[in-house]
DNA sequence: AAAAATTGTTGAACCGTTTCAATCAATATA
DNA sequence: TATATTGATTGAAACGGTTCAACAATTTTT
């Protein structure tokens, strides 16, 4: 079954090659006539054009960037993306994404997709599995295409945009150690992600900073996601004596802390009076719940915003630009779910 | 500012432009001296191969599909992607996907892009504003680009993947009606959306088909977000005398029954003792909350597999294949946001 | 020393469109 | 009737890569 080219709908047609380009693009030009038999000639041979070769020739080929997230059903990469959506809008580019799942292949390929495509630039949140799998990003320098990170990752010259997680997590825990909290543990975040390692850094910097010791076991390896929360938190208090309960909860992030609340109250443990427990990233849903979340707020949509401006402005300069790193701040926000352990709390 | 081609890479390294192009795909073939010297004039220069005159000849051109969704951060539209993903994946294709966010002019420009783009078909969840925008949708027929629609749109042949929402709603409804309750309100979706109007529908065919008569206060405007319902709600309340209050409230979709219960709860009104809520969709969120949400479980990642299944199968067929719609039933699942008015609960 | 094999490079053909000056036919104008 | 004008179509030249048979230079084998 040979392609069908353009050339096969004017033969058809009977008209030339010129003719049947006019038709598709809508030029004003065509004869009705004409216009109806290559408006025939095409759904008989089911012809589509291909873009490659439209594109070659035409320079207009409308702008858009690429957005590479971790996870898509993770409001923390959503709200990201609503901020590249938003910047980029404004300067004329669409954005497309793709989600990686974690998965690192898939990471090669869709980088890969990016700069095939009419892609302009990409956005990328890389999955850090084992330690040197970054030559698709060499792949990206190599051939110039333009991009901007949002994590660290080790052994690459990039522009990364990203959030203070060792000291927005080190605000969190000092503030907790700082109203009496003695027994807190950390439901950690997946592998391969520096958000994990970074949040554990700031966890145990709080500690070292403090009159307490730190100690292995109170980084517990969750997930990213609710059932994760909501399962770790069972398994962790099951069979475990009242006495040993920790005070205090720091999560992964928000959607763990959901899933670590909806498993207290299935225990009937209450929050915050038996129980603190400390979200991450600030999602919409957090100040909506019936006990609201204190979080750390990152800056997301801002996060986004940053990422598509750097691109941009890379994607739009003659000269390559010198390259940026940027680090935002997160803030920690106090609602319900805490309370001091001390009779006069501090401040 | 002339365009840089690998013409010019070739005359800078002084090779000829196959040489280029075998160091750029990374052929085993180059002398590494010779390889060198192209990377340093690519740099130089600041060469960016197009991906365009590259996929025209290279037939290999890897298999993406594109998906148009309405709105990123709702759980709805991504646990859709979800489903496309699983399915696109294990047959070799990636998925790229945008977002309208409702605006209809960023609907065509993507439909456009993707068309243009070295994408094979596509899955879009249209914005129906106005009666006739669809020229977007004629324009992806006429050059026999493959594409499914998530929604039933008039005017246009196309293959569909949707929801039963009217007898969903009907279901749920009914449910409310057959124990008891008398005045139920809906808090009703978007314009511009069929769900909504399908939702109403179904909502006043089961007054129809009970003894109760439909009134139009019962159909209140919101919206599809957390915040809508939140507002609205409180808005609806305020001022109102107890007597009344509705019996129950069903929403939109679960976004908007979260919004609802957190307002309710900030009212101080008890869910389901007072006032029962019933949402739409079951997002992950719904059953992991202190009172877990009664809902109309739509089988998202089922609806986002078919039409990937439907597309994809399109994509690869030689002949046009047979226009297909697919309608998907909804599950009404009851939890303990809504309670029986009846002494003696039917069934 | 001749023949064969290996390694590296070239350059022309090709991919499938768009573009636009040139042409042609039909109609309007002088 | 000759000349402009208008409307519709043509066809050849791009666009910027990849591909691969052919060739050149070098090394190995006979």
């Amino acid at each position: 079954m040979k392609k069908v080219t353009i050339e096969d709908v004017a033969r058809l047609a009977g008209v030339s090659k010129g003719t049947v380009s006019a038709v598709i693009n809508e030029k004003t030009t065509v004869n009705s006539e004409t216009r109806k038999a290559v408006l025939n000639a095409i759904k008989e041979l089911q012809y589509r054009p291909r873009g490659s070769a439209r594109n070659l020739k035409t320079t207009t080929s409308e702008n858009s960037i690429g957005l590479l997230i971790r996870e898509l059903d993770n409001p923390f990469y959503t709200a990201i993306a609503l901020g590249v959506m938003g910047y980029a809008r404004n300067k004329g580019y669409l954005v497309l994404i793709a989600s990686s799942e974690g998965n690192h292949i898939l990471e090669e390929n869709i980088t890969k997709s990016f700069s095939i495509k009419d892609i302009k630039g990409a956005i990328i949140a890389p999955v850090l599995e084992g330690t040197a799998e970054i030559e698709h990003l060499f792949r990206l320098k190599m051939i110039n295409f333009p991009f901007v990170l949002l994590e660290n990752v080790k052994g690459i010259q990039a522009n990364v945009v990203s959030i203070d997680n060792i000291k927005a997590m080190n605000k969190a825990v000092k503030y907790l150690i700082d109203n009496g909290h003695s027994r807190i543990v950390h439901f950690a975040g997946p592998k391969h992600a520096s958000h994990t390692y970074e949040r554990i850094d700031g966890f145990r910097r709080a500690y070292s900073e403090s009159l307490f010791a730190f100690n292995s076991d109170m980084i517990v390896p969750t997930g990213a996601h609710l059932e994760d929360g909501y399962k770790k938190c069972l398994e962790y208090f099951h069979n475990r004596n009242r006495e040993d309960f920790p005070t205090a909860i720091v999560c992964y992030n928000d959607l763990v802390a959901l899933g670590v609340m909806a498993a207290l109250l299935e225990m009937k443990i209450k929050i915050p009076e038996e129980i603190s427990v400390v979200g991450n990233d600030d999602i919409p849903f957090s100040r909506h719940i019936p006990v609201p979340l204190t979080t750390i707020r990152a800056p997301m949509f801002e996060l986004g915003k940053k990422a598509a401006e750097i691109l941009i402005r890379n994607i739009e300069s003659p000269q390559p630009l010198p390259i940026e790193n940027v680090v935002l701040e997160a803030e920690f926000v106090v609602r319900k779910s805490t309370k001091t352990l001390l009779s006069y709390p501090k401040g």
